[in-house]
DNA sequence: CGTCTATTTGAATGTACTCAAAAGCGGTGG
DNA sequence: CCACCGCTTTTGAGTACATTCAAATAGACG
């Protein structure tokens, strides 16, 4: 592989070395599992009833991960960007039906990567036990403090956040996508942004 | 060990046996890194702004967890009986000052696992890391359910079911503590009790 | 341009909160 | 055993935050 001409797989790998360190030929294990995919913009990766098979990594675009409730109520537990994972992680991981549905919202290019083959790939390659420790670990973490923000903190302040921390999703997505998010409805956020102008 | 005599371990081992088989010589091994410790009926195992050493596995007892706000409004995150694991996970991973504030609800006994150990934990045994795999996995997978329902179901439905996901948890805490859990003031939580009666 | 969807605006409503006070409950000491 | 103390739970009135529904405006895409 030419040094000057990035991997198709740079990113992934990338992302993998943040948490381990791989020798070529463990990285050459690793993607030779995974499956390219290119989703439309507002196409589905996943729909809430079907079996989820894969592990997902947004190599470009962009990915809401949302639950929908009884009456339609869309929530969005996650947007994924370049170098993020999603995932219905439940599903995928128990091998059950996807409760959680994946859209992309805008032309996506996606490394899927086959949940069954998990375990052997951690048998293989303890490390990606490790990095998968170290994922779900930080994953925890991030929905916990969502959580406790959703607990305590007002929706104005959430909001405020929101645009501190992710300024350039901020732009990018739709605004009722972000009031799903913040667990608000798109007329409410869109009086939160009127107030602080 | 007298097979009639279960262990001072025999519940911290079958907590662990549920995702990794050990050998007695890896059991001795985990065992041997555990402090055990007593805690009076609200006293705190750790309080915000402190360093988290440890993961806490629950023997005996009930222990909540739970973030204060700045005007103090504590909101809990998890309650932990026998057989769970509680803990400011991501302070003692991060060897960061304590956010979370863990106090017992009840006299309560627990294992200590220094999170410093970990890391030669993982090198020597790697079961504990797909234990611990296994733990975050399904700690990020309930987060993101009461994630879900904070956003998207309303409180009397959530206090609904609580109630008949933790049936005893409801009649051992106080009903101030499960109003904070569920993200409701005691006495909103007071009104929704006198209604379903 | 015209159509379709997203966002904004406003009025009426509902869910949950604050504050204050009363009632209930458990432990402790007289 | 009862009376009292402190804390939790209940009750109620008034309020605030956020929703619903409907309609107007603005933007995006063919």
């Amino acid at each position: 592989m030419n040094s000057e001409i990035p991997s198709l797989y740079a990113a992934i790998l990338a992302n993998v070395a943040r948490d381990v360190t791989l020798t070529p030929a463990e990285e050459a294990l690793f993607t030779a599992l995974l499956l390219p995919q290119q989703v439309a913009r507002y196409d589905y990766l996943l729909q809430a009833g079907q079996a989820a098979h894969y592990l997902t990594f947004v190599n470009q675009g962009c990915v809401r991960t949302y639950a929908s409730d009884a009456h339609g109520k869309e929530s969005v537990l996650a947007f994924a960007v370049e170098g993020w994972w999603c995932a219905d992680f439940a599903s995928a991981l128990a091998r059950a039906p996807a409760t959680l549905t994946l859209q992309a919202l805008e032309d996506t290019q996606v490394w899927q990567l086959p949940a069954e083959q998990l375990e052997a790939l951690y048998a293989q390659v303890p490390k990606f036990e490790r990095f998968f420790r170290l994922l779900f670990q930080q994953g925890f973490v991030h929905q916990q403090r969502r959580l406790t923000d959703q607990l305590q903190v007002p929706a104005a302040v959430r909001f405020a956040r929101f645009r501190r921390q992710y300024p350039r999703l901020s732009q990018r997505v739709a605004q009722r996508h972000i009031a799903s998010y913040l667990g608000i409805t798109p007329e409410f956020l869109s009086m939160l942004r009127k107030r602080q102008a």
